[in-house]
DNA sequence: CTTCTCATGTAAGTGGTTACATGATTCA
DNA sequence: TGAATCATGTAACCACTTACATGAGAAG
């Protein structure tokens, strides 16, 4: 369902094609809610069967422009607004971590330093992400900036987390 | 792919039926990757198919008890040391934060309150879940400790962050 | 005129969810 | 004997991924 959210929420901050729909989910959104094209084309459509959205125009090269409707908007605020019972995490990273007593214990101490690393690289560059964005002072900034600083104090706290338990499996032969 | 190696790794530790793998399962893995009976069903039936698990013994009800193989251990190994490329994360809640704009600054500070109060009663629950574990000190034990505490760290940094949108929600206007 | 970018779409396959279906055994 | 628990499975549906397909316009 959220991908359907994510499309219409995107052309209720600005109107734009599916193509240009695209690229601004790449720098935003899509680190929250990955999702390729064909899918993004194909919600487009069932958004605008439903009377979601609409076609304004079309341009060159069948571009068809697209903008948010009056229900659209109001379905929107309805599911951001909803008490939502949201689907559960799926962490594969973690689940490995259950089974580290399957590997010896350099191995899984070396699996740890691995995670460490990870979240150590994904943090440099959501540090650059925010250091290179031209901050605008509208909303979507504003809350974009939010999310940016969770991914921040996530990776951050990753890489403490997995440090420690690097060093804990050292220390417990 | 995930599920197949929870379901191989819970086999690992100790051999047991669809059912007793069923509910060692809720308790431990279905924290970080959750899947519905059906699922692990199908699933042990296709990691028998392969040969990665075997029945040793078929007991009333039609139960099926099951022990991991050579090449299951094997392979499970493979899996939890493997450079892997996960899949990215996916997080709805996040979306929302990215579209808050959409909304009255007084609704979004009460998203945000209600993100925070989430993610306290989850630091409540994983607590009372760390204090009612009777903790022994094999692999599995000091492993799923692990895990849990990078829960208890997520929960609190999900507070504080949570906490300090609403906050600069409400000083914004 | 060729290459790049713009622009949209279809099809096959996988993994997951929900609901349904079935039946044996234990225990009060 | 009726309810709870043990125990396993099927079927329909939905979301997502990967790969493929097509073609118009811009720019050199």
């Amino acid at each position: 369902m959220s991908l359907r959210f994510a499309a219409l929420g995107l052309l209720a901050q600005h109107p734009g094609s599916g193509y240009d729909l695209l690229k601004r989910f790449e720098k935003s959104m899509a680190n929250v809610w990955p999702a390729t094209q064909s899918q993004l084309y194909g919600e487009l459509n069932r958004l605008a069967d439903s009377g979601l959205i609409e076609v304004t125009a079309v341009g060159p090269r069948g571009r068809k422009e697209y903008r948010v409707t009056a229900a659209g908007r109001a379905e929107l605020r309805r599911w951001i607004t909803d008490p939502a019972d949201d689907p559960p995490l799926r962490r594969p990273d973690l689940l490995r971590v259950f089974l580290l007593g399957e590997l010896s214990p350099a191995a899984a101490r070396s699996y740890a330093a691995g995670f460490a690393d990870h979240a150590a690289s994904e943090l440099r560059r959501l540090e650059e992400l925010r250091d290179s964005l031209h901050w605008d002072d509208d909303d979507a900034a504003f809350y974009g900036r939010a999310a940016l600083e969770y991914g921040l104090r996530l990776a951050a706290m990753e890489k403490e987390w997995a440090a420690g338990l690097a060093v804990a499996i050292a220390e417990r032969r």
